[in-house]
DNA sequence: CGAAGGCTTGATAGACCTCAAACACAGTGG
DNA sequence: CCACTGTGTTTGAGGTCTATCAAGCCTTCG
C-alpha cells in the first residue's frame, strides 16, 4: 500500500536525508548545504523485496535511501546469498559505482522503502564545485568500507551468538544516528533468512541463536521490532566497539 | 638481511609503483604522472611480521607497498585474527584513512617488504591540484572496497575448498597486473595460518584443504611458490569472476 | 478459507574445529 | 660440525558447532 506508506512518511526529501547523514561526520557550509538540497532526484516507492540495483548494472545514477531499509548482497552460482550491508535513511547504496564502470553487487528493499535516484552527472558537478561535499562523500564511502571490514571480522571469526549480538549493536547505533532507534529499540523488517545471509549462518541457526539471546535477557523481539534489553551485555557478547563507524568527527 | 633484500629489488621507487597501479584503471596526463612521481616519501625496509600500521593509529601519512606484501587485519579480544586484504606493489594500504580520524585496522608485512610513507598533506595537495589523480585514487579505494565485499561473500558463503580456490585466483590476477605472477605462478610468503585468517578457517583445515587442491591437480606448491596447474578448474571451484576487480577501465 | 511466507522445533549429519604430537627446515650458537 | 631452538607443516583422533532435512505452526493477505 504505497498510499498508506506515503502518508506515514510524508515530508522527507532526498537532499534532506543525505544532508543530515553527511553532517554526522563532516561540516558543511550553508552554500554546500544548499547545493546538496538542490540536487535533482527522482523519488520512487519500492515494495518489499524489489531490487533497486542489480550486479553488473551500468547506471547513470546512484540510489539514496530516503525511508525504509535496503540490503546490498552478492549471489553465488548455487543461489547462496551474502548480504554485505544494510542501508537506512540518508545512505547512498551504490556511491562506490559513481566513478566505476558497473556495480559489483545487487540490492533489495527490506520492507517498504522510499528511494531517490541521484544522477551521477549532478553529483559530480556538485563535488567539483564544492570540495567540502566531495570530502564528505569520500568519508561516507570510507565509512561504508570500514563497515564492510568489520563485517568481515564478524562473519569470519565470531561465533553465531556473537555475530548476531554485534550486528544488532551496529544497527542500533547507526539507526540511532538518523533517529530510527530510541532507547535501544528499533524496527527492521529483516527476516531471519536476511539475518542469516548477513552473518553467514542458516536461518534455522539464527532462530535458535535468537532464542538464546532472548533467553539470556539481551534482547527481546515483537514483530519486526527489536529491543535491546541489556546494552552492555549485548555489546560485550558481540565485542562491539563503535570506533569503526567514525562517529566522532 | 636488509642488505641482501635491497640488492635484489634495487630500483623501484614509490612513485613509480603507485603510478603503474593507478594506470591500470585510470588514464593520467603526463603532468599528473610527474606530480605523482614527485611525491615525497620515506622508504623503509620492513622485516617479516613487522607492523607498519596499528588499529587506532592517527598518522599523518599513508603506507604504500613498494615491494613485497602486506596484510591488513583486525583482532578480536580473544586474539582471533581476521585478515582483511593483501597488498602488493603499488597498493596504498591505508588510503581510506586519508580523510578519516584514525585507522580501523592494523597491518603486517608478509615476508620482507619495502614500504613508502606518503604524507597526507602531499597527497591532498596533489589531489586538489589534479582532479585526475583524485579520481584515480577514488577508484583505487573503491576497488579496495569491492574486494572486501567479495571477501565477505568468500568468508561467509563458500566452502573451505572454494574459499582457498577463490583466494588463489584473486591473488594470481592481482599479482599478474603488477608483474608478480607469470603463467599462473607466484610467490607469497603467507603461512597457512595467514591463509586461515584470510578465509575464516583454522590452519589445520587449510592444510587439509590444500592437500585436496593439490590432489585434484588444481595447484601445486613448493616453498612459498604457488603454481596454478588448472586455471579453469580452480576458477570454477572458487566460482571466481574477476569483474569485481574492475580491470577493464 | 486457502495459499504463501516466515517462524519454530526435532532429529540427524557433516564440515570444520580442537587438542596433541610428530616432522621438517632454517637459523643460531657452542 | 652438530646439537638446539623456533616456526611452520603435517597427521591423527575425537568433539562440537552449525548445516541439513523435514515437519508443524502461525500470521498475513487475497
Amino acid at each position: 500500500m504505497p498510499g498508506t506508506f506515503s502518508d506515514r512518511w510524508p515530508s522527507t526529501r532526498a537532499g534532506e536525508a543525505l544532508l543530515r547523514k553527511l553532517k554526522l561526520h563532516s561540516s558543511l557550509t550553508e552554500e554546500q548545504e544548499r547545493a546538496l538540497q538542490a540536487l535533482p532526484s527522482a523519488t520512487v516507492e519500492a515494495r518489499p523485496r524489489t531490487q533497486p540495483l542489480h550486479q553488473g548494472d551500468h547506471t547513470g545514477s546512484s540510489c539514496l535511501v530516503v525511508d525504509g531499509a535496503v540490503a546490498r548482497y552478492k549471489l553465488l552460482p548455487d543461489g547462496e546469498r551474502q548480504i554485505l550491508s544494510f542501508h537506512f535513511s540518508g545512505d547512498i547504496v551504490d556511491l562506490g559505482s559513481l566513478h566505476l564502470e558497473r556495480s559489483d553487487c545487487s540490492a533489495v528493499a527490506i520492507g517498504q522503502a522510499r528511494l531517490a535516484y541521484l544522477p551521477h552527472e549532478a553529483l559530480r558537478d556538485v563535488m567539483s564545485r564544492h570540495a567540502g561535499v566531495a570530502l564528505a562523500l569520500w568519508r561516507e564511502t570510507q565509512i561504508d568500507a570500514a563497515i564492510a571490514r568489520e563485517w568481515l571480522l564478524n562473519v569470519g571469526r565470531r561465533s553465531a551468538y556473537a555475530k548476531l549480538a554485534h550486528l544488532f549493536c551496529e544497527l542500533a547505533v547507526r539507526m540511532e544516528q538518523v533517529g530510527l532507534c530510541q532507547t535501544g529499540c528499533y524496527r527492521l523488517a529483516a527476516t531471519q533468512i536476511d539475518l542469516a545471509d548477513a552473518t553467514g549462518m542458516t536461518s534455522v541457526h539464527v532462530n535458535r541463536t535468537l532464542q538464546s539471546l532472548r533467553g539470556d535477557g539481551l534482547i527481546s523481539t515483537q514483530g519486526s521490532e527489536l529491543r535491546i534489553m541489556d546494552w552492555n551485555a549485548l555489546a560485550d557478547a558481540g565485542s562491539f566497539d563503535p570506533a569503526y563507524l567514525n562517529l566522532t568527527a
